[in-house]
DNA sequence: CGTGTTTATCGTCAGGCAGACGACTATGAT
DNA sequence: ATCATAGTCGTCTGCCTGACGATAAACACG
């Protein structure tokens, strides 16, 4: 069946971005009000349209910076300049997924310590970070007793996806030193964790594994007390990426 | 800084596929050869523009019936009915990766099972399967003496990403009996994890794993003389996709 | 028809790692 | 001073893996 290449279909082609941050234990995303149609007043991820001179990922973190002021973490710098992880998720093409247009939208995942309250950017009226159960839940009530409406588009399947990315990806890696400042303690990392999870994890296995693991952690010297128990020893990220063997998500 | 929401750029959008197999214990990959401008007469991924009514997976599932005549695993169906696992790996719009016009091209990859011989189809002139190091491999010879070129486009590396998911993917899923046939025997998938992760693993720690995984593998009953030793057991896929824990592919 | 080769399958054993959990330390709150 | 809280170090047991011996069942050859 030929299909004649010469006249290809033009497509919008847009970024849409799942910024995920740790706030009170709770794993939270960036959401933003939608100001125009369609799904005007609705939810949604930020995100906008892929300009003809970027990459896809030029695109993303511009996005990034637009939304939450955050720098993407260079992949090739080496130390951690307390920017944001930031990597290609996946991409989302079903043709009545925008009533507009057809719209293909390149989803990324973005990872970041807690930050102060968001700043409202491009075409939203307002943004919040939001726990993900909450903005995932069809039809409950927010914390607010705001009508929790479905996001907007596909963004909920977008922000699942993310998320369920994110609880897998920090079993074998070091990415949940992302959601922690430039220096953090082994409990501070062990609670982005059980955020992340929804679980509880023994403090004193979880600091075996951790500080047991050569190259995951690099203590700084410092010592830090911040909730009133003993003083905590400091850590920083180290240079170790993959973690081998993996820290095992318990299973419910 | 804003930007025109309105005047979208226009996009083309592609879909590439990764199509890999395992023939005389080497992990090949699916190449055809371009009949036109850009990069006419090298080797480079099948793939095709999305058409306008098409969702991303369709497109892919499309083009994959095109060139090998495999029927993509339905993902909702539960028995394995020979079709090859598809799914989508990444995205790739770099400005420049089509000199012709800005080109975002959704890869997905696909596993099957060894095929006959690769049956041209659309644009190119030919199709052929060849051992992933071969085409990876940058100004080398290969196999029949031929000059190795590079691969067209970026598909050099969109064939390693795709590689390398499938490398990793099988550590910790039952995905690598996409490469067997529906039934096979324990021998078999190892050739299989072998030739994928290019190592040699021991018979007895393999059998043992295997046949240990609950759901992993179902025994049919039958047993099967193909080599000239013991008569195997056979089995086929159980319905178990993730592996936990998961096979540790050596380090070396 | 025995012998060697090949492949499949079962067992054994030691080391490593994770889960469960006890014990001790160092701070703040009362 | 006592308690509550959080951090850190150990111990023990069971499971899994890697290394590898041994047996089983086919074929290839003389």
């Amino acid at each position: 069946m030929p299909y004649d290449p010469s006249a290809f279909p033009p497509f919008a082609v847009t970024v849409d971005l799942v910024v995920l941050t740790v706030r009170r234990h709770a794993l939270c995303a960036l959401a933003v009000r939608r100001g125009e149609q369609p799904f005007q007043g609705r939810w949604a991820l930020p995100g906008g349209f892929v300009r003809p001179d970027e990459d896809l990922g030029q695109a993303a973190a511009r996005e990034l910076v637009e939304e939450t002021g955050l720098r993407a973490h260079d992949p090739s710098a080496p130390a951690q300049d307390n920017g944001a992880h930031l990597e290609q998720l996946a991409t989302y093409g079903d043709p009545k997924r925008d009533p507009r247009m057809r719209v293909v939208s390149v989803a990324h995942l973005a990872l970041a310590p807690d930050l102060p309250a968001p700043r409202a950017g491009g075409d939203a009226n307002s943004a919040r970070w939001a726990p993900v159960e909450e903005l995932l839940q069809q039809g409950g009530y927010g914390r607010d007793g705001e009508q929790a409406a479905p996001l907007a588009f596909d963004h909920a399947q977008i922000l699942s996806d993310g998320v369920e990315r994110a609880r897998s990806k920090i079993e074998y890696s070091s990415l949940a030193t992302a959601f922690c400042p430039s220096e953090f303690t082994v409990g501070e990392l062990r609670r982005v964790y059980e955020a992340v999870w929804g679980v509880a994890l023994d403090p004193r296995n979880f600091h075996r594994k951790v500080t047991g693991t050569p190259g995951f952690l690099v203590p700084t010297g410092g010592t830090t007390t911040r909730q009133g128990g003993r003083p905590a020893q400091l850590f920083r990220a180290g240079g170790a990426t993959l973690l081998n063997p993996p820290m095992l998500r318990p299973e419910v």
